[in-house]
RNA sequence: GGAGAGGUGGCCGAGUGGUCGAAGGCGCUUGCCUGCUAAGCAAGUGUGGGGGUUACCCCACCGAGGGUUCGAAUCCCUCCCUCUCCGCCA
């Protein structure tokens, strides 16, 4: 959520970042207009009310003095503010709704340090990772190897649920569970964070809360008869968990780190990487979420982006780190960027973790804030990532550690997890 | 699913129609006092919003939203949440 009082006092800011978006900039119009409406109406209230709250001191006082008549001469008077009040009061709250709608759809001011652009072509790679792999064979593409192998089937996902599912078996379902494990691990002893167990379906609120709603609606399952959510990402269910609070600057940074699977409509997306595993409805994902200060949280952002790539590091799968243009910048991110991992099947990096600054955007929302050294209120800045995509990284490892039978070499690191050192 | 109890400030807890934004206590901050610490004494201590050049003034908020009333923490309705008991259940 914007801030209304930033807005009031230099709209260009927003109008700026909007155009930087490639977004409609006549919001900001609509909810300035609206805003001063608002305020006028708001004065003209507080004060009416001001004089009620007078009058009916009178009331009392006069009947503590017994003076019935009096009594009911102010009482008519309060009456008939009361009608005045609530009438203006309606006008109030309708311009409100009105400029809460809007409000909840206006996306993130951009970091000054984010790159200009209007879409992904024009995101700036930072640096890279590794080198990709020479083949002396042809290598197949993970579509072909899961099957062929007999240990992904897209058929029977298709029979059960339809597209975009996957079916596993063997050791392929339990390299799964294995770079979940191996993943956690990681970030638990490694890097510090606190692992987090957390309910998969959310209230509608909880989705406000974090951006997704109500602009992606599409983008979610619901559950229609308790209108509950399945979340699209743990980022979700983690960084709404302190909505509400107010916590101690003291124990900030929070450093959260769960498991969940992830569920997307992918409305949006028809035609776009209809093979293979990745693009679809659910998928497992180990997340990333920081809690943390305004002071440090574009810092941060360095760390929790390598706390990600560590992984692949780990993994020996290449990548590289691209920094999104504002055109490609998500709807609650002031600054993100994106690990991408080597697909032999693709002969590109393709997106496996995407890191963001959210700034206060969802604080604001969720409405958590943090006492300061001043002993003043903000809001917290929370920070969220994949670390990583599961279903993206095994298939990055089933790809690039293919072998000319159509084997797969288990990573090293993930040797210990698996119990052995190639599938089959 | 059935029956009941309850949600008040950082915390505990009083308050059932009129200076209640809310007693009291704990905690916290500052000052005094004191070899140090503790105790003691005094003062202060919520959030959001509107207005004013400052001092400051005003409005709202007692789970959420409506309603009754001149006036609601207090009465009524709806919803959410927590707890207890019963039923069911992994």
């Amino acid at each position: 959520m914007i801030d209304i009082k930033l807005l009031r006092q230099s709209p260009q800011i927003f109008i700026e970042a909007l155009e930087k978006r490639n977004a409609n900039t006549e919001l900001v119009d609509k909810i300035i207009e609206l805003d001063k409406e608002w305020r006028k109406l708001t004065t003209e209230l507080n004060n009416l009310k001001a004089e009620r709250n007078s009058l009916s001191k009178l009331v009392a006082k006069a009947k503590a003095e017994k003076n019935e008549e009096l009594a009911r001469e102010i009482i008519e008077k309060s009456k008939k503010i009361g009608e005045k009040i609530k009438e203006i009061e309606t006008v109030q709250q309708d311009i409100e709704s009105k400029m809460k709608d809007i409000a909840l759809n206006i996306p993130n001011i951009p970091h000054e340090s984010v790159p200009v652009g209007s879409d992904e072509t024009e995101n700036i790679e930072i640096r890279r990772w590794g080198e990709p792999r020479k083949f002396d064979f042809e290598p197949k593409a993970h579509w072909d190897l899961g099957p062929d192998l007999g240990l992904m089937d897209f058929e029977r996902a298709a029979k059960l649920s339809g597209s975009r599912f996957t079916v596993m078996y063997g050791y392929l379902a339990k390299l799964e569970r294995a770079l979940i494990q191996f993943m956690l691990d990681v970030h638990t002893k490694e890097n510090g964070y606190t692992e987090v167990w957390v309910p998969h379906l959310v209230k509608r609120e909880t989705m406000t809360w974090t951006g997704q709603l109500p602009k992606f609606e599409e983008e979610a399952y619901n559950i229609k008869k308790d209108d509950l959510f399945l979340i699209p990402t743990a980022e979700v269910p983690l960084a709404a968990l302190h909505a509400g609070e107010t916590l101690n600057e003291k124990e900030l940074p929070k450093k959260y780190t769960a498991y969940t699977p992830c569920y997307r409509r992918e409305a949006g997306s028809y035609g776009k990487d209809v093979r293979g595993v990745i693009r679809q409805h659910q998928f497992d994902k180990v997340e990333l979420v920081w809690i943390t200060t305004p002071e440090r949280s574009f810092d941060d952002l360095e760390k929790l982006t390598q706390d990600a790539e560590k992984i692949l590091q780990l993994l020996e799968l290449p990548y590289r780190v691209v920094s999104l243009c504002t055109g490609d910048l998500g709807f609650a991110a002031a600054k993100t960027y994106d690990i991408e991992v080597w697909l032999p099947s693709y002969n590109a990096y393709k997106e496996i973790s995407s890191c963001s600054n959210d700034t206060d955007f969802q604080a604001r929302r969720a409405n958590i804030r943090y006492r300061g050294k001043d002993n003043k209120l903000h809001y917290v800045h929370t920070l969220n990532g994949s670390g990583l995509a599961i279903g993206r990284t095994l298939v990055a490892i089933m790809e690039n550690y293919q072998n000319p039978d159509g084997s797969i070499t288990i990573p090293r690191v993930l040797v210990p997890y698996m119990g052995v050192e190639r599938i089959p």
